[in-house]
DNA sequence: TAAGCTTAGTTAACGCTGGTAACCACCGGT
DNA sequence: ACCGGTGGTTACCAGCGTTAACTAAGCTTA
């Protein structure tokens, strides 16, 4: 009951996301396409922010679904093509659902910083413990090592990369100063060529850029020690 | 006299954009700030949008100033120097102009892709050629070999090369297809860095994250050939 | 069965937004 | 003395988030 209407209003704001972006989610225009007025959906949410992180957790969890699914298609041995599997599911949904990976990945609308407790930031990091398994196993199974990090190395970067480390979960056997770091690095990566062709930066180039992002694709995971294998 | 307010306007503009994002900046806020009333300012821009994108070709050439201003600090001849310099004050302006950076490189606001012949993408243009000259500058001093395309590289990619080396302005004697392509890979590479850091995703680790950029962009400029030198 | 409380929704209002139309006052040129 | 353009104004439209006050059900409990 009150859950249904929950998720037919979270619905509705996600059409009008996907068709006006962020800023054209609109309580009254919800309201009305629902057949009631906008004072009504304070019954659901308390205010226009508490939907938007709302629908953000949401979005969170169908991106990590539809990880864990490209995954699901493939052996539980098959370490390489998961990893493979994983990082292009992520590329195929934000390319999918572009506004809402902006919403999810873009600039953070609020000044104040992300809040730590909201239902999108638990969402959030559940999506990057995903990752993190991930990156976990590859260690496990010895594919790589980690380059060791540079003497000049500040006790401030260690600090940061163990509030990192912490904050996603990365606290198993394997971790180290070095791993921490070097999983960063390559996710940092990775992000910025997702960004890159959802922010239409590159759309001078062409709509697809498939062939590009292989060539990433290749280049990144090889530097993990998986072997690349064509989609 | 009129090109006056059209600057105290945009200046305006600014500050509110720094201070309440770019969804933050209306005319009738303006208008109240500089003693008018909101319809005067339609005698300088055709609309808010315009308004916009003036702003964000001022400061697609402020950044290229602040480039250009990184590199005269260096003697003529160092290479190395230069692109560091170069790099460096493209995160240094963007960290200590965070919102001016997200008008610029954020999510697209508009649905309609980024129109061709508007001011803010001909000074973005301006902006790319800074960089398309340093890496065209690379190339003659030979410091690295592009890594050649794989056999399979597809026309669709050549193509989309091409079009991405006549946008930029990349036509030099040393262009090539391996060439683009290696210069919008390590373009998409710095990107994200500097993306991330601005965007604060990476805010649970902390606010100054250098000693991860610096890291990162020793691995970037070793890959063209520059030799890494510390700030 | 009647009283009372909770829930879901309403109307009315405040102050804000972008944008348009009509109007006015000034100032330079003929 | 008149005329046109420039730089503004007021009045208005439609829309926005949010709050306060209220109403109509429905369920609980004495």
């Amino acid at each position: 009951m009150r859950e249904a209407t929950s998720r037919e209003i979270k619905e509705i704001a996600r059409r009008h996301l996907v068709a006006h972006g962020a800023a054209g989610v609109s309580l009254r225009a919800i309201a009305r396409e629902m057949g009631m007025t906008a004072p009504g959906l304070y019954r659901y949410f308390a205010s226009l922010h508490d939907l938007l992180d709302s629908l953000r957790a949401d979005l969170f969890t169908e991106l990590t679904d539809a990880v864990a699914a490209a995954q699901a298609a493939l052996p539980e041995d098959d370490t390489d093509g998961r990893v493979l599997a994983a990082l292009r599911a992520v590329r195929a949904w934000a390319l999918g659902n572009r506004a809402e990976f902006t919403l999810l990945f873009g600039p953070a609308v609020t000044d104040t910083g992300p809040e730590e407790d909201s239902p999108a930031a638990v969402a959030g990091q559940r999506f990057a413990a995903a990752f993190v398994s991930l990156f976990d196993r590859l260690l496990a199974e010895g594919r790589f090592a980690p380059p060791p990090a540079e003497p000049e190395a500040s006790a401030e970067l260690r600090a940061q990369l163990d509030a990192f480390a912490a904050c996603t979960g990365f606290t198993g056997d394997h971790a180290s100063d070095a791993a921490t770091r070097f999983m960063l690095r390559s996710w940092v990566r990775f992000y910025g060529l997702v960004c890159m062709e959802v922010f239409r930066h590159l759309g001078f180039v062409a709509d697809d850029l498939g062939a590009l992002f292989e060539a990433e694709l290749r280049d990144l995971v090889t530097g993990l020690g998986v072997v690349y294998r064509a989609p």
